[in-house]
RNA sequence: GGGCUCGUAGCUCAGUUGGUUAGAGCGCUACGUUGACAUCGUAGAGGUCUGCAGUUCGAGUCUGCACGAGCCCACCA
């Protein structure tokens, strides 16, 4: 039993103790779960948070989602896992480890040496994914802790180096030289999704090489010219035609250059002179222009972003020197003809900021087109471009399918080695030019191993099968023990802003090392933004810290908020309104079933809550009749991912049909002890998937099981009860209504008048629910039509016609019934246009046809009612 | 340049294949608080669904254009 003194839910003293409960049981574990033979596996794996970080309203805006899902396919009965696990977030991890050092002792990682810097790293992992955990714990998420994992933990590391010496045999990994995005600062390669643009006043050079050269170029770079070995033009473009092809030596600020004059379909005309310098070793639009047209490469700039060796005066300078430099050189020689001022954009290093450096540099790459054997000749590419042209991965929302294919189909190879000390090793070793690839070095002296480390997305990337044991689950091309009870798994749930990021490189991944998908679906949400719709950033110190949400509201009300009123893939804002309106609904969630419980027998409460009882009355036909379609609704939403649909009928379901309506009738009739012991449960089951502390918190009162392992209930296939309900409501209500406006004294009596044949027998049996149910009335008097009546108030609804006598506001009484019966006559006109609408009465369905009739009459009748009751005044 | 999302009540948002008089919560107004709940109840006011044009018997919903807000991708030599 509730104790009687707590009138108001507290969150903070039953939380902790619930999700212990929920621990200790096991059940978050599905080799516990009591299952059926048949039963499905649900599997949800979880996208690794960034140890770093702190939890943030994104996270719980994920977890709730997830755990929503989880919790219930586990009452449905589903074999049901949710594997946590952490990521070990390579470049994030170490800027922050190396930013601390250098705070605390002043010494950078070059200073401390790899060995020492590494244990650094691994102190501050320790102490920081604790934090994340523990608050993931809290947002109540039904994880199965005995199997966590980390993206750099051994089981991990043993996937990854196999997975890298697997795509080495088959060709998709290879070291090639190309152009990368170079950050001069944390010395390291970033991926074209890691690098940010920032908007920037540049000056615009235009000049020749030399006197003798044709065609004049521009560029915002003169010193990468040192480097050029071609000149581009637009073949549209009328002007250089004539050039095409031909070869000029050119003594460019006294280097000597051979440039071709080649042509490209991206070169614009109109920029600049339309001709393009072309320095294929820094830039890569240049680079593949290089390749195209089988040019010379040649590097101008090193990896401190200085000018290189054989540069006579610019060697050892900084770009920026070496350009003024230049310049004024150019502007000596009379060969620049302009300079002006553009903005355009910097690439700028997406951690530090500092600008980048596209340079040529050896490096490890995943092939996505090469064609596969075992993948029946397709290529990374095409296989996923596959999965999501034949929905073998579905969308949700469906957009992301076309949003998706269009990035997918234009992806390049993936470099995948960075130049940071933190992350997964490479398996890779070298002895002069020799390299080997293997999970030990070979036979023999001198064997180096590669310093690099992996992008942390190739770890991520096989997410979905590391975590299950792959490659020791994964023998001779079968799957066993967890890959095989859990892979595929049915959803992954994350921000639409890594969908090319991430997702992307799971379904590679996963179709390489299983030759399957890694998740049927992929639901993405939206981001949470700030009150002025504004994306929260620590820069702008506008983020929500959910535990301290937590703290104030209950973890049951953030997860509501975040599940209702928004919809996969749209933005919403954070408004704390609507968390406190979520924290009134559980208190009233409380007070519903303090209400229940504190009022029927102990006996009622034992009986099995997957029985329906009978129903007795009017009232409990209705709300019996409501439940079942409320459990269908609520598990067809639920099924397609509408759990925002699914809370709504739920909350209209408890609110304004339980509590408004049948427990207030439930404190006149009475014996309605196991209906609403059977309302109570089936309802807790239907809500705990939402808020499942404080609907365990009620169940745990009363029952000695737990309620995340109840039994989902079935709605049955009966119709839906076509009872009268609904004119005892309307009645109500307008009686209230009526006694509202005319401010009628509750001690005043009530006369109803009534024809229609069905309605007066209901109405007589009805008297005292009308008479109690909040009308203020205290006596009431049903006659047959044709009785006088004197003073009277007039309410229309349905057949039915109510005069509530009293003294009456006459004036506002006329008023009120003058513009009723305006409206009325309005759409009276409205509706006889359309009927006399050749068009619509000979096209439109007839069923519409018949409704547009129906309501005609109606409208009439009650204006004639109207007019009745203003003449009586 | 290519693509996407959004514009509905004062605010935050729903609106599920086009079909009754477009909904909810908050806020506002009036009344109330009777033993589950003041984190409460009853009722009310408030909308030319951004604009224009089109398709249709019928458009918040579909199409085109315009205006406004925001996002993503590519390029920026």
């Amino acid at each position: 039993m509730l104790n009687e003194l707590e009138k108001i839910y507290n969150p903070i003293e039953n939380e902790d103790k619930i999700y212990k409960k929920w621990e200790e049981s096991g059940f978050f574990n599905p080799d516990n779960l009591k299952l059926s033979k048949d039963a499905k596996s649900y599997t949800i794996i979880l996208p690794p948070p960034n140890i770093t970080a702190k939890l943030h309203i994104g996270h719980s805006a994920m977890l709730a989602i997830e755990d929503l899902l989880v919790r219930y396919h586990r009452l449905v009965g589903e074999r049901t896992l949710w594997l946590p696990g952490t990521d070990h977030a390579a470049i994030a991890t170490q800027s922050v480890v190396e930013k601390k050092i250098l705070a605390e002792s002043g010494k950078t990682r070059h200073d401390l040496g790899r060995a020492k810097f590494l244990e650094e790293v691994w102190k501050f992992v320790n102490e920081t994914q604790a934090t994340i955990l523990h608050q993931t714990k809290k947002m109540g998420s039904s994880m199965d802790w005995s199997r966590l994992t980390f993206t750099l933990d051994e089981q991990r590391r043993k996937a990854v180096q196999a997975m890298f010496i697997d795509m080495y045999r088959e060709g998709v990994i290879y070291r090639g030289e190309r152009i990368v995005n170079w950050c001069p600062r944390c010395h390291s390669t970033l991926a074209d999704d890691e690098v940010e643009y920032k908007e920037q006043k540049a000056k615009l050079y235009t000049f020749k090489y030399d006197k003798n050269f044709p065609i004049s170029i521009s560029t915002t770079r003169p010193e990468t010219k040192l480097g050029d070995v071609a000149v581009a033009v637009n073949s549209k473009d009328k002007r250089y035609q004539e050039y095409i092809g031909k070869e000029y030596n050119v003594n460019f600020c006294g280097q000597k250059l051979l440039i071709r004059i080649i042509s490209d379909y991206n070169v614009e005309s109109e920029f600049g002179t339309g001709a393009l310098g072309v320095t294929p070793a820094h830039s890569m639009v240049d680079w593949q222009m290089a390749i195209a047209n089988q040019l010379p490469i040649i590097k101008v700039i090193d990896e401190d972003a200085l000018i290189k060796d054989g540069y006579g005066a610019y060697s050892g300078l900084s770009v920026d020197k070496a350009r003024e430099m230049i310049v004024a050189e150019l502007n000596k020689k009379g060969l620049m003809e302009k300079e002006e001022e553009i903005t355009n954009n910097l690439s700028v290093c997406y951690r530090c900021n500092t600008p980048i450096e596209p340079l040529l540099s050896k490096q490890w790459f995943i092939s996505v087109d090469k064609k596969l054997e075992r993948l029946g000749n397709k290529s990374l590419k095409e296989k996923a471009l596959e999965a999501a042209e034949k929905r073998d991965i579905e969308f949700l929302p469906e957009r992301f399918n076309k949003s998706f294919k269009d990035w997918m189909a234009n992806l390049h190879d993936w470099c995948i080695s960075r130049q940071i000390w933190f992350g997964h090793e490479l398996p890779v070793w070298y002895k002069g030019e020799d390299v080997y690839v293997g999970e030990s070095a070979p036979q023999g002296v001198d064997w180096i191993k590669d310093q690099d480390t992996l992008d942390t997305w190739f770890s991520s990337g096989m997410w979905t099968f590391s975590t299950l044991g792959w490659p020791d689950n994964f023998k001779n091309g079968v799957k066993i023990g967890d890959l095989a009870k859990f892979h595929p798994t049915q959803v992954l749930e994350t921000g639409y802003e890594i969908l090319t990021l991430w997702v992307s490189r799971m379904i590679m991944m996963s179709f390489f090392a299983l030759n399957e998908i890694p998740f049927e679906k992929v639901y993405l949400h939206g981001t949470i933004l700030d009150k002025n719709g504004k994306k929260m950033s620590k820069s702008k110190g506008n983020g929500v810290d959910p535990m301290e949400v937590i703290e104030k509201y209950g973890t049951d009300a953030l997860r509501l908020s975040l599940l209702m009123g928004s919809t996969p893939g749209n933005d919403s804002r954070y408004n704390e309104e609507v968390i406190e309106t979520k924290r009134n609904f559980i208190n009233k969630l409380w007070n519903i079933s303090r209400f229940i419980l504190g009022s029927v027998s102990e006996e009622s409460l034992n009986q099995d809550y997957k029985i329906c009882p009978d129903g007795k009355t009017l009232a409990d036909n209705w709300i019996l009749s409501e439940m079942n379609e409320l459990v269908s609704k609520v598990s067809k939403n639920l099924d397609n991912y509408e759990f925002s649909f699914a809370a709504d009928e739920l909350n209209d379901f408890t609110w304004n049909k339980l509590a408004d309506w049948y427990l207030e009738i439930a404190k006149i009739e009475k014996d309605k002890d196991s209906i609403l012991v059977y309302l109570l449960k089936n309802l807790l089951i239907l809500w705990h998937p939402f808020i499942p502390y404080v609907t365990e918190t009620i169940w745990q009162s009363t029952n000695q099981d737990l309620l995340m392992v109840a039994s989902w209930p079935k709605s049955s296939n009966a119709k839906k009860n076509a009872n009268n309900f609904n004119i005892l409501q309307e009645v109500v209500t307008a009686i209230r209504n009526a006694r509202s406006l005319n401010k009628i004294e509750p001690s005043q009596k009530l006369k109803a008048v009534i024809y229609g044949h069905n309605s007066l027998d209901l109405l007589n049996s009805q008297k005292e629910n009308i008479k109690n149910l909040k009308t203020g009335l205290s006596e009431i008097e049903i006659f047959e039509k044709g009785d006088k009546i004197d003073k009277a108030i007039t309410a229309v609804v349905s057949n039915i016609e109510i005069y509530l006598i009293g003294e009456i506001d006459e004036a506002k009484e006329k008023e009120r019934l003058t513009k009723e019966a305006a409206n009325l006559e309005k759409l009276i006109l409205l509706q006889e246009t359309k009927l006399n609408n050749q068009d619509f009465v000979g096209r439109a369905p007839e069923s519409i046809v018949n409704a547009e009739k129906e309501k005609l009459a109606n409208y009439k009748t009650e204006l004639l009612k109207i007019s009745n009751s203003l003449k009586s005044l």
